[in-house]
RNA sequence: GCGCCUGUAGCUCAGCUGGAUAGAGUGUCGCCCUCCGAAGGCGAAGGUCGUGAGUUCGAAUCUCGCCAGGCGCGCCA
């Protein structure tokens, strides 16, 4: 059962009989009614607008509708006082028996709690990182990467079945600059370049050497003096830059179940078959495209090429497919990508694009559109720029200048999941600043490890508990009736737990994982604050001489210990069971 | 010129897709450790929600116009 959900439909449904109400109102009911929580606690544990969105469909005040659906309300038992407040609200109040069965469910539901089945196991394909293989990841990427990450897993754990899929561009020029750079490295190592740095243009990241280490360990020389070099050091060079990529996701806890090349899909046709549907669709022209606006560029010509009529399709302008030699475009290979993921069984695509790329949106939406003749929906994220800052100051990256900063490097500073969680607590709108210095403080003026510290507060009860009894409490020692004899800040906090299904929902379909976030870090707090209660009136989770409290107590932590747990979870962190003890460095 | 994103407390950001008195953290100022971890808790101060209209019972939230910042507007990837 979903308390909300529940509730939501009761009143649905018992509006729907004492109103009568037709097709249109019930649409009305479905798309507007809501449940909230008050503001003011005072009001009630929910509150519903049914009475106002109604009031002007049946002409009718909305207090008096409300007193009409309050007296139906009534007969229903998990009701224990029901109000009508302001403009019409319906203000409630459920029974203690009532919370207590919903709070029983954490414990019936264990890892499962939070889950529910909205995707009605629907595949669903996220693609996300899709970095360049020409090196290690860095901070650039990480948002990007740790934010489609925990979208993919929000998603899965709202039903759907979902592939984490990575596009491996390696088809463009960048790849042949990383293959020119290895090549340049190999030939130092064997004494050329005395003296010189690797030439304007390369890749200049000491990343780069190893490859041709690599290359030389295991051919020797053999690729000296020769010019058909290129297409062995590119396979090789992608090949292992590919690996790093995957060790660097690793370690963010992320792990891709698909790659998909781009190269593959040029060599197997499925470019050229793509080009050849759309022209059998009639979505390809010869013409001639606007010189662009903005900013002047001098190498523009008119020339005539063949256009997708992407502005058919929402876009802003037409795009091209083939340049004016019949080569391709990248765009052209995306949209053979995108078909491609279509043709393997998925309707529904997530892509995760950093900002910069937002440009991009239209046109890929236009293409999926005008392809699978709207058959498939394409849904595009996209992640604002981490402004990196070292002691307030900031910091440029670049990737061909090689004094970006890597994700390997920010990982000996801080740990992983705290980074993740960092990243998480943002809205992926937001142009966040992130401070090397500020995140190495790990004091309290880093919120990431609040929440962590209310789960290891956790842990620390039930080892009390071990301590005194000799063993772990289980659940037989539970007592889960603790509604009736809760404080107020235990209520809320009761309250607030059972909403976890409803929060991943709402940050699964907005692909919002810093709603979650923020969610965990309101249990961590109430949790907190419960906890402190003990310096003040003598409020002992475990106490020897009450055990009937103890058990309610019991119940109430292991219910946070595992709220935390799955949120955290959904996240992709790993939930503490203690801190370490290092004092922060002051 | 056009498109997308952002503008909320001194600073960093939330605000559950229209609800009642707009919230945290941090900073400032007070309290609370003979105590299951004080990496914590309690309280005070701090706001014309960029701005002007509109939509309605009701707007930080939706619409439109301005203002400011970011990103993007090739046949680059």
């Amino acid at each position: 059962m979903i308390l909300d959900q529940f509730l939501k439909e009761k009143i649905a449904s018992l509006a729907e009989s004492v109103w009568s109400l037709d097709e249109s109102a019930k649409v009305l009911l479905k798309n507007h009614l809501t449940l909230e929580k008050p503001a003011n606690k005072s009001f009630g544990d929910f509150a519903t607008n049914a009475a106002m969105i109604l009031s002007k469909n049946l002409r009718q005040n909305p207090r008096v509708l409300a007193e009409q659906l309050v007296e139906k309300l009534k007969e229903e038992d998990c009701f224990k006082t029901l109000e009508i407040a302001g403009p019409g609200f319906i203000n409630m109040r459920l029974s203690s028996s009532f919370w207590d069965k919903a709070f029983a469910e954490i414990f019936n539901q264990k890892d499962k709690f939070g889950t529910s089945n909205i995707g009605q196991n629907e595949k669903i394909n996220v693609e996300f990182l899709s970095a360049n293989p020409t090196g290690p990841l860095h901070v650039g990427h990480s948002r990007g990467a740790i934010f489609g990450d925990a979208v993919a897993r929000l998603l899965s754990k709202i039903g759907y079945d979902v592939t984490k899929e990575y596009y491996v561009n390696d088809f463009g020029k960048q790849v042949d600059v990383l293959a020119e750079s290895v090549y340049w490295r190999y030939e130092e190592l064997f004494g050329r370049h005395k003296g010189e740095s690797i030439p304007e243009g390369r890749y200049p990241g000491d990343y780069v050497i190893p490859v041709a280490q690599s290359i030389k360990d295991l051919d020797g020389d053999q690729w000296l003096d020769k010019t058909d070099w290129l297409e062995y050091f590119k396979a090789k060079s992608i090949e292992q830059m590919l690996k790093l990529i995957q060790s660097d996701a690793a370690k963010l806890g992320i792990k891709f179940d698909v790659f998909t090349s781009e190269k593959s899909l040029v060599e197997d046709g499925a470019v050229d078959k793509a080009v050849q549907q759309m022209q059998d669709m009639g979505l390809l022209y010869k013409g001639i495209l606007p010189k662009p606006k903005g900013e002047e560029t001098e190498d523009w010509a008119p020339v005539e090429q063949t256009l997708f009529r992407a502005k058919d399709f929402g876009d802003d302008g037409d795009r091209v497919i083939l340049r004016s030699d019949g080569s391709k475009t990248y765009f052209t290979s995306d949209i053979a990508y995108h078909v491609n993921k279509f043709d393997r069984g998925f309707h529904q695509m997530v892509d995760i694009f950093g900002a910069d790329h937002g440009g991009y949106v239209k046109r890929l939406k236009a293409a999926v559109k005008a392809l699978t003749n709207a058959q498939a929906t394409l849904d595009i994220a996209l992640c604002q720029v981490v402004s990196l800052q070292k002691d307030g100051k900031p910091f440029r990256m670049s990737k061909r200048a090689g004094n970006f900063v890597l994700v390997d490097d920010i990982l000996d500073e801080i740990d992983a999941d705290a980074f993740r969680l960092f990243m998480l607590t943002k809205s992926a709108d937001s142009q966040m600043s992130f401070d090397l210095a500020k995140t190495k403080e790990q004091s309290k003026d880093n919120p990431v490890f609040y929440i962590q510290y209310a789960s290891a507060r956790t842990y620390s009860v039930l080892n009390t508990y071990e301590k005194i009894f000799g063993v772990m409490p289980t659940e037989k020692d539970l007592d889960m009736h603790l509604y009736a004899n809760a404080n107020e800040t235990e209520r809320e906090l009761i309250q607030k737990m059972l909403g976890l299904t409803h929060i991943v929902e709402v940050s699964a379909q907005n692909k919002a994982p810093h709603l979650l976030a923020g969610y965990l870090y309101e249990i961590a707090s109430l949790f907190h604050s419960i906890w402190t209660l003990g310096a003040k009136g003598g409020h002992r989770f475990v106490d020897a001489n009450n055990m009937e409290q103890t058990r309610k107590n019991l119940a109430l932590v292991m219910a946070v210990q595992q709220v935390l747990k799955n949120g955290l979870e959904i996240l992709g962190i790993t939930a503490k069971t203690q801190m370490s003890r290092e004092l922060p460095a002051e």
